[in-house]
DNA sequence: TCGATCGGAACAATCGATTTATCATTTGTA
DNA sequence: TACAAATGATAAATCGATTGTTCCGATCGA
C-alpha cells in the first residue's frame, strides 16, 4: 500500500482546485456549486459547466478535507451484541438506508470486541471517528458506560429502554434516546398463538431475568395468559442470555424439572429470540422431545433461518427495520431533545411454522 | 447531532497544540513524541512530561486532520456478499485483529447493498475513505469491477483465486492479489470421512457450476474418490448459488431424479457451503428423508450455528480466520507484488457430527 | 581558538475543502 | 443622474496534525 515502486498506476486525485482550474472558476464557488449550496450565487451556464468539468474529471470529494473543515466524518457507528446474529441484519439494513439518504455512511462494529479492545474503544468513541453511535441496549457492563460514550458522541441506543445501569456518571449527565419496537405486543401474539392451539400451561426461556428487554417480553406473555385466566408458573421460567448455547441448556433445565417433579409440564415454550429458539429445537431432540407433537416451540425474531430449521420455527417479527431508520433519525435530528420512541408501528407480526401446533 | 440548544454539553475537543502549550513545547514536537516517530530528538523528561500531559487531557488525535497531512485514513473495507453469513464471522475477525495490530480499523460493507447504489460504491471505492479493500471473490458482477476497483484503491480479493471474469478493463491494468485457503483439502476431507463410513456413491449440491470456488471443492471430491476407485456421477450433481434455498432446491431436484430413475441414488451427500447444507436437511425432513439412516450429509464450513441444527451437522472447517490476517497483511505490503497467497496451513479440520453416519 | 557536529527544539509550509469577508459589476430606484 | 441593492465571483482565513527546514547553543576535534 506505499504506492511506490514498479506497482501499477493508480489515477491520481482529481481536487476540487482540478475542477475550477478546468471551469475556470474559482475553488470556493466551484464548491458551493457542486455541493448545491443556497447560497451559491452562479450563473446557470457556470454551475452547468461546473457540473459538467466534475464530471468528466471524475471529481470525488477529499473526505478527510471535508471532515476536517466541517468537523463532520459522514460516518455513524452501529454498534450490536454480535455482529454474526441473523437477528440484527434488517436493523442494520434499515439503519444503513436511512443513513443513505443522508450522505452517511454506516461503521459496523460489535460489543464485545469493542470492549475487548481499550484503544480502539477510546479512538471510536473520543476519536470524532464517526458523528454519532447507534448502540445495541441491554448489555450489561456496555450500559454503564453509555453515559461516558454519549457524553463524547451523540449517542442513540436501540432494543431497548432506559435501563437502571445507565448511569450517567458523575456531573453533566447526558441522557440518551431511546429507540425500540413494542416487545410486550409480540410476546403476548406468540403467547395468544400458543393459547389459540389449546395449550393452557406455556414456559419461557429468555435472557437475562433483569434486562429490560426480558421484562417487556416476559410482561407480554403474562399479560396474554392473565386474560385467558392463566398465569405463568415460576418452575416454567429459565433465563440465561440470548444466545443458542442459552436455549439449549435452558431446555436441559427445564426437562430434569420434568424429570423430577412428575408434576406435569407446559406443553409449549416461548423462546426469548430466535437464537435461544434454535438451541431449544436442539436440545429437545437430544432429549427426545419431538416438537411440536411434545413440545410447541415459538419465538421472537423472525430471520431467514426459521424456514430452514427442522422443523421450521414459530416466530413473531418486530419492526427492526424501522428501528433501524428511527434510529438514524433520531440521531440526526440533534440530540438537543433524547427521547424515548416505541415503534408501534408497524405491528409485530406472527409467522406460523411447523415447531407450533394443535395441543394434542 | 447540531450541538446547539440546550442540549447536553460534550467535552471540548482536546488539541495537539493544547497538549503542547501545557507541556511548554511545540505542536511538532509533541506529535512526533507522540507518534514515537524516530526522528523524535527530544530531552527524556521533555518526552515523559507530554505524554503525561496527553494522558492526563485525554488527548485523541483528530482523525480527519492526520488523514488530510498523511493522505490515509487508518481504514480498510472489509466486503463480504452477505453479512447475516455465519461464515464470514472468522474472517472478519481475524482480519479486525491484523488490522488493529497495525492502528487500522474495518469498515463492513455488503457486496449487494454495495452494488445497489451507485453513489454508496463511488464514494467507497473512489472518495478514498479507506486505505485498502479486501473483498469476498467469486461475485458475477463484482468480479468484473474488481480492475475498476483496484484501480482506484489497493485491493485484495479473499477466497477465490482469480478467475476469468475479472478483466483489468482497457490499459493500465491493476492485477490485484488473492488470498484463499487449500479448498481441495477440504472437500477431500470430507469425501474421506464419508467413505470411511462405507458411503461408495457420494453426490454434490454446491454454488455456481463454473465459480472458481466451486471448481476447487469439486476437484478435492474428484480427486478423493477416484483414490478410491469411483466416481462422481453427473446426475449426483447439482448447482445453484451458496443460499441456504439453493441447497433446498438443491435436494428437491436430486430426489426428484431418484423417483424417476429407479436407478439408486447416493447415499451421502456432500453440501458446498454450510448455507447449503442447512437447506438440505430441511428439504430432505419434508420429502421423509432421514438424517443420517437415509442420507448422510457433510458441508464446508464450520459455524456456531452447525452445533444446533436437528441433526447437528458435520462440517469441515477452513482457516478463514488466517484468510482474515494473510489478507490483512498482503494488504498492508503494498500493492507492488500482486500474488496469489493459498494458506496450506492451519489445515482444514473435519468436524465430525450426527448429519453423517455409517452407512448401514 | 575556530569550525564542525550534534542534541534540542521551534518555524513555516502543507494537505484539500469550506466559510467569511470582500470586491467588482450590473440592475433597479428615488 | 446618482445612489442603493442585487448579482457574480474571488481572496484570505480556517480546520488540526505532520513534515521539511532552520535555528541555537554546547561539545569536540584539529
Amino acid at each position: 500500500m506505499d504506492g511506490s515502486g514498479s506497482g501499477p498506476v493508480r489515477r491520481a486525485a482529481v481536487r476540487l482546485s482540478d475542477v475550477a482550474r478546468e471551469a475556470g472558476v474559482s475553488a470556493p464557488l466551484a464548491s458551493r456549486v457542486l455541493n448545491g449550496h443556497a447560497s451559491a450565487r452562479a450563473a446557470a451556464e457556470t454551475k452547468a459547466r461546473i457540473l459538467e468539468v466534475a464530471e468528466r474529471l471524475g471529481y470525488v470529494p477529499n473526505v478527510a478535507a471535508r471532515s476536517l473543515r466541517a468537523s463532520r466524518t459522514g460516518l455513524i457507528g452501529l454498534v450490536v451484541h454480535d455482529l454474526s446474529s441473523p437477528i440484527y441484519l434488517e436493523l442494520m439494513r434499515g439503519a444503513r438506508a436511512e443513513a443513505a439518504a443522508h450522505q452517511y455512511f454506516l461503521v459496523l462494529g460489535d460489543i464485545d470486541e469493542l470492549l475487548a479492545d481499550d484503544e480502539a474503544f477510546n479512538i471510536f468513541v473520543n476519536g470524532r471517528r464517526v458523528d454519532g453511535l447507534i448502540v445495541q441496549g441491554g448489555h450489561q457492563g456496555f450500559d454503564q458506560r453509555i453515559g461516558d460514550i454519549a457524553r463524547a458522541v451523540p449517542t442513540v441506543v436501540v432494543n431497548a429502554p432506559a435501563s437502571p445501569d445507565e448511569t450517567g456518571a458523575g456531573s453533566g449527565s447526558v441522557t440518551v434516546s431511546h429507540v425500540y419496537p413494542d416487545e410486550p405486543s409480540a410476546t403476548r401474539l406468540l403467547t395468544e398463538h400458543l393459547l389459540d392451539l389449546g395449550h393452557t400451561r406455556i414456559g419461557l426461556v429468555s435472557g437475562p431475568r433483569d434486562s429490560m428487554t426480558n421484562r417487556l417480553r416476559e410482561k407480554g406473555i403474562r399479560d396474554a395468559l392473565e386474560e385467558a385466566g392463566l398465569g405463568l408458573r415460576p418452575e416454567d421460567l429459565v433465563f440465561g442470555d440470548w444466545s443458542a448455547d442459552s436455549g439449549r441448556r435452558g431446555l436441559r433445565v427445564l426437562a430434569e424439572r420434568w424429570h423430577d417433579e412428575h408434576a406435569g409440564r407446559p406443553t409449549a415454550l416461548v423462546a426469548g429470540n430466535t437464537l435461544i429458539g434454535i438451541g431449544i429445537l436442539g436440545a429437545a431432540a437430544e432429549e427426545g422431545l419431538r416438537v411440536p407433537q411434545d413440545l410447541s416451540v415459538a419465538a421472537v425474531h423472525d430471520t431467514w433461518i426459521s424456514e430452514h430449521l427442522v422443523p421450521t420455527l414459530t416466530t413473531v417479527s418486530l419492526p427492526l427495520h424501522e428501528v433501524g431508520t428511527a434510529a438514524v433519525r433520531q440521531l440526526l435530528a440533534g440530540s438537543g431533545s433524547p427521547r424515548d420512541v416505541v415503534l408501534t408501528e408497524p405491528r409485530p407480526v406472527l409467522h406460523p411454522r411447523s415447531s407450533s401446533a394443535r395441543l394434542q
